[in-house]
DNA sequence: TTGTAAGCGTTATCAA
DNA sequence: TTGATAACGCTTACAA
């Protein structure tokens, strides 16, 4: 009995089905025709080895790609606990997986930077900056930028957060508000594009506070705004899930929404624990999604690829109404 | 001027410093010693090319690792809704970060076997299935499974489901119940054990129906069991969220928990959204992530590994009562 | 301390 | 339709 032998190669493969190593590649490959004949005698050959298919570090090699996307989301449990995040994830995964491309999670240390990745999606919206941006461009990694900061050399894609915003504070005014606040996110491309639609009808609206898509931190925000009471009749929120934080708020201080407060949401995304619908900006997640992956395969692939700007959707619901 | 120059790879760099191919290679990854000297030479020379480090494909063949780990969690926007997923991905993702290894999600198909991984986590716990498996086994890629079917060749990342459901079990039998539904899993290891674990307590528990960890649809199974009306007192939930979803419905019918109906929860996560602490099984999300990590690490290097079985620990809070 | 040379496992080019 | 051969870019014995 022979030690732990190596596993079988395609060069073992071809020696016993006693064709060359190119004709052996080509059974599996397809790339070029191969008799019938060779083809069962290879076949059979790599079964009896038990060669299940070629190894895909050589293969990387050769073709000079690894099949590997690399994502950055920031830390992950906060970004996948955002409702929004998982739509446009499914549809990124779904549309490279098609092409046997497979997703990898970056962080923000540098190491990653290393790993074999045949382009890189960059979806941290509250991020101006990441470390390895630097080591990717250098290595000329394509880099898909989603909602992010204009880095050069890389490709955009973005949703209309301005018109949205804009759209939005249209529909409160409308409804006769007047004193309006805005529960912000950390300063990021995102949040100065969307405040800066909503100062195009409220220059003047008041700033509720900073957080994440988090309904705690939301919630205490508006806790702490809401005491001093300044007297406003809406607050914009930048995700439903903060809008979510502030309705409990509201509520538990007695406040009606939205006779007594209106309040607002961004995303449209499902907040089923909450027996109210929120007027909000619905974005295309999966539209999102889907244009950064066909923008991540295009640029492998050597294209040229323009940037995306996908346009949202007002909703009103049941959360805001006349002042 | 130069057509598009193929990116310079080491051995342009050991060419422009006038060294031998081993010693620019030395110089980068520190394995031998290298004098002052030339290492500057071989530095400056790096960096008037625009070399950036070696690359990760031909890195990868020569050692024979990619430093990509996959993990299969099944439908991404399923899994990482729960949850409970995250703190144990976020601490998974630490550990092997700190090791210099990246995640990569797979699906179901066979494609992202090719991919050069590693070793795989298998962490779809409501399956004992996957598509995959047959072609890493062969591969002999390590395999790592957590609260998982049992595999051969795999090693097993667990809880002790059955001791925590019959701890809850016998929580609810000291606070008086005597006739108890659950509400379940998908047939499964943890929901196999889980049960178990309940009718050591409950032998004739009854079943109110079975779905994933989602807040709507625990709600509907409620809606219907309750509407039957069967007299019980206590449901004992396969998640904090399908809890969550049971105390919401049995409000809306006007059942007060936990006077009117207890409830109780697993997992031990947080639900802001609640106005009530759930009495649950909380289990050890961290630890669960990182002994998972350190199985693949173990793995990695050749070791052998033992299959580990974490303690969890009933928390009692506001939704269980007196029957 | 540095150099020579042999692969790692595959695919692609070119000829036969 | 098949075969010989040369890369792909790197790391590591082994020698000097």
């Amino acid at each position: 009995m022979p030690g732990p032998t190596r596993a079988p190669t395609l060069a073992d493969v071809a020696a016993a089905a006693g064709v060359s190593l190119s004709t052996a590649s080509l059974t599996f490959s397809g790339n070029k025709p191969v008799s019938e004949a060779t083809r069962e005698r290879v076949l059979s050959a790599a079964a009896s080895l038990g060669w299940t298919g070629p190894n895909p570090l050589g293969r990387s090699l050769r073709r000079g790609r690894s099949g590997v996307v690399g994502i950055a989301v920031g830390q992950l449990s906060t970004a996948f606990r955002d409702p929004a995040a998982l739509p446009m994830l499914d549809a990124v995964s779904e549309v490279l997986g098609a092409a046997g491309l497979g997703l990898l999670l970056m962080g923000d240390d540098e190491e990653h930077a290393r790993l074999p990745l045949d382009a890189v999606i960059y979806d941290i919206c509250g991020r101006d900056d990441w470390g390895p941006y630097g080591e990717l461009v250098a290595r000329e990694v394509p880099l898909v930028v989603v909602e992010g900061p204009s880095w050069p050399g890389t490709t955009f894609i973005d949703i209309d957060h301005r018109g949205g915003a804009a759209a939005l504070a249209a529909h409160l005014h409308d409804l006769g508000h007047r004193r309006v606040a805005t529960l912000t996110l950390e300063a990021s491309h995102p949040q100065r594009e969307r405040e800066a639609g909503l100062r195009e009808v409220f220059p003047r609206a008041s700033v509720v506070g900073a957080c994440a898509s988090d309904l705690a931190e939301a919630q205490r925000l508006a806790a702490d705004f809401l005491s001093a009471d300044p007297g406003v009749t809406a607050i914009v929120c930048q995700s439903d899930v903060q809008a979510a934080g502030v309705v409990l708020e509201a509520r538990r201080r007695g406040l009606d929404v939205p006779s007594d407060l209106s309040v607002a949401g961004f995303d449209g995304v499902a907040t089923p624990w909450l027996d109210l619908s929120l007027t909000t900006v619905v974005q295309p997640l999966v539209a999102k999604g889907r244009a950064t992956a066909e923008a991540v395969l295009a640029r492998i692939s050597g294209a040229d690829v323009d940037d995306v700007v996908l346009p949202v959707e007002l909703r009103v619901g049941d959360s805001t109404g006349p002042a």
